[in-house]
DNA sequence: TAAATTGATGACAACGTTGTCATTAATATG
DNA sequence: CATATTAATGACAACGTTGTCATCAATTTA
């Protein structure tokens, strides 16, 4: 390996010129400069990174947790437009990307601790992660694609409008005529689930619809889920009219589902998802679906990250809510009553 | 920051003995070692691996390189499947995985040379990818999620059996009666699309069918190129009676395609898909595709590197084929006439 | 002309670990 | 009992950089 003192003395100078050479500082003779840079090239020298963040203090890497536990979050295909725009915000501001699987054994908090990374990018951890404390205490910088909680405002987090996009869909619905709407909620223990229940409550007691009791289904982002719930909902009292999906996966279930209990959608039952992911409008029928922007998300999360990062002490804790568009496709159609 | 030295001072002994403990080394007497390990949890000293990585030259960290120049590898449905099969192997094996994004003016040989990871795995390279030759000088170990040169055996890579697979398909829609059938390949700088080729002209050669002119078509593995590619091949004055696919996305676009033009599917026109990733069985109809296990694909990348980087010297490169199997679904039937 | 300033450079410590080797005390061996 | 061996520990160098400060020559200023 070719380190510093190799270049040095090739080029008959101290490692010191060398360092200012490499880090290119103003305080060089132009020979100098480029008899240095000329041994460079000659031998190769790339400087080691390890070294000098041992000195600097800092590693230039920022780290992203993604839950393992839940094996949706990773698998789901909204995860890798947004790990996307994280990646590149962080390629243009010359940090790395250490990609960390969270385990409950692994207290993803040391990753700061022990240096590996200088803050951290947390996605859908769920309410009560039993390492959001250690990570407080380990003072690393970090932003949450998700809240940690619906009243928490210390921490940076990035979100869609979860709530205000259940609305959007809710009006449609309401204004296609539909009363008996359905909620096919993701795991409570979200965040971001528990503003897509407020956005439903909100819809129906701004237009005055009573809230009906199993009208609300818990379940997980899977197509699975949305297939067993949608045969649940449909076998209350008072069928619903229309679904609306978590997300879109939960969606195609659900509109399986219906077929296969014989009802045609969007004749029968109008279904909305969420997300529009790119296969949302090859369903059959193409998916109304709440878009969200989540390749905007990682963005705007790896940039709040290292703004936060390069100002710690001033900076206040950034909560930053995307919008959320309706996008009307084929599965929702006018109640038929 | 709490150091090793405040370790050391605090439970009075020497640094060295603190770092016997807590890289679990023999020589301690149990006396010392309880009472150093008391200080540690005491004070929440963390180690501090960018010290210790340079002095055992090493990073633990693994990079896993994905071109971003074509967008489609990174958003595309399966790459998160691979890519969750390396992140657990790697954290399994206590690595990290550095996340990096290929751009033309980044060489990621120097993530190698700059020490910041001890090894590499490339997903699908292209071919004349002018990054290899760097790569190769700088000794850096490697696998490759794909060959990056059909007849390059210097390599270690992990491979889907491409050509396989595509002849399985042809081998289903020739028992079906299927005589006149196109391939909507991907680029063709990729070896796993001139592998794809080679399996379709093995299984046309084994039947004793004629290479149709114009009946391989060149695109992108998108839906949007599915589309463009399907109307292209049905407008051959000798239209063909089965698409077989480069991926699922363009399957999914290829039976839109053919629907608009009013063929019906599979009455008309039979489609097989690639991949089976985990909408294939929503599109409408329910798609028949070549499954391959891109999370194994991943899980063996992954162990195949740490094997290789364990054995420099010894181990011959590792080249590995995984089976690919037909799914069989509803959007391929029997041959019209 | 002498003193002060500037520019270019290098010697050396520091970053926080691990590796090498020496030292000491305790134990085993002849 | 004297010597050899083992176990436990620590002093110090090393890893490859950057930061601090000193040095020296060249230039500017008074």
């Amino acid at each position: 390996m070719i380190t510093i003192k190799d270049v040095a003395r090739n080029s008959g100078v101290s490692i010191k010129t060398v360092s200012r050479v490499v880090n290119n500082q103003a305080e060089v003779s132009p020979e100098t400069r480029q008899k240095v840079q000329q041994t460079i090239s000659q031998l190769g020298y790339q400087p080691n990174m390890t070294a000098r963040n041992l000195v600097i203090g800092q590693s230039n890497t920022v780290g992203v947790i993604i839950p393992n536990s839940a094996d949706y979050v990773f698998l789901h295909p909204f995860f890798n437009e947004v790990l996307r725009g994280i990646a590149e915000v962080l390629s243009e501001n010359h940090f790395n990307l250490l990609l960390h699987l969270a385990h409950d054994d692994a207290p993803y908090a040391r990753l700061y601790s022990q240096r590996k990374v200088d803050g951290l990018i947390l996605m859908s951890i769920p309410i009560g992660d039993p390492n959001i404390q250690g990570l407080e205490e380990s003072g690393a910088p970090c932003v949450c694609t998700c809240r940690i909680s619906e009243t928490n405002n210390s921490t940076n987090w990035v979100d869609a409008d979860f709530a205000g996009g259940v609305e959007q869909a809710m009006e449609h619905l309401i204004s296609l005529g539909h009363r008996r709407i359905a909620l096919l909620a993701g795991t409570m223990n979200l965040v971001s689930v528990r503003l897509r229940v407020l956005g439903y409550q909100n819809a129906l007691r701004k237009h005055g619809l009573p809230v009906e009791d199993g009208y609300i289904l818990e379940g997980e982002f899977t197509s699975e889920s949305g297939h067993v719930l949608a045969a649940k909902a449909m076998k209350h009292p008072n069928p619903p009219s229309a679904l609306i999906c978590g997300d879109d996966m939960m969606a195609f279930g659900a509109i399986q589902a219906l077929k296969e209990l014989g009802y045609g959608v969007p004749e029968d039952v109008s279904v909305i998802g969420f997300d529009d992911i790119s296969l949302a409008r090859f369903s059959s029928p193409p998916l109304t679906t709440i878009r969200q922007d989540t390749y905007q998300k990682g963005r705007m999360a790896a940039e709040s990250l290292l703004a936060f990062m390069r100002d710690k002490h001033n900076a206040p804790p950034q909560q930053i809510l995307l919008d959320t568009f309706l996008i009307t496709r084929n599965s929702s159609a006018p109640a038929k009553n």
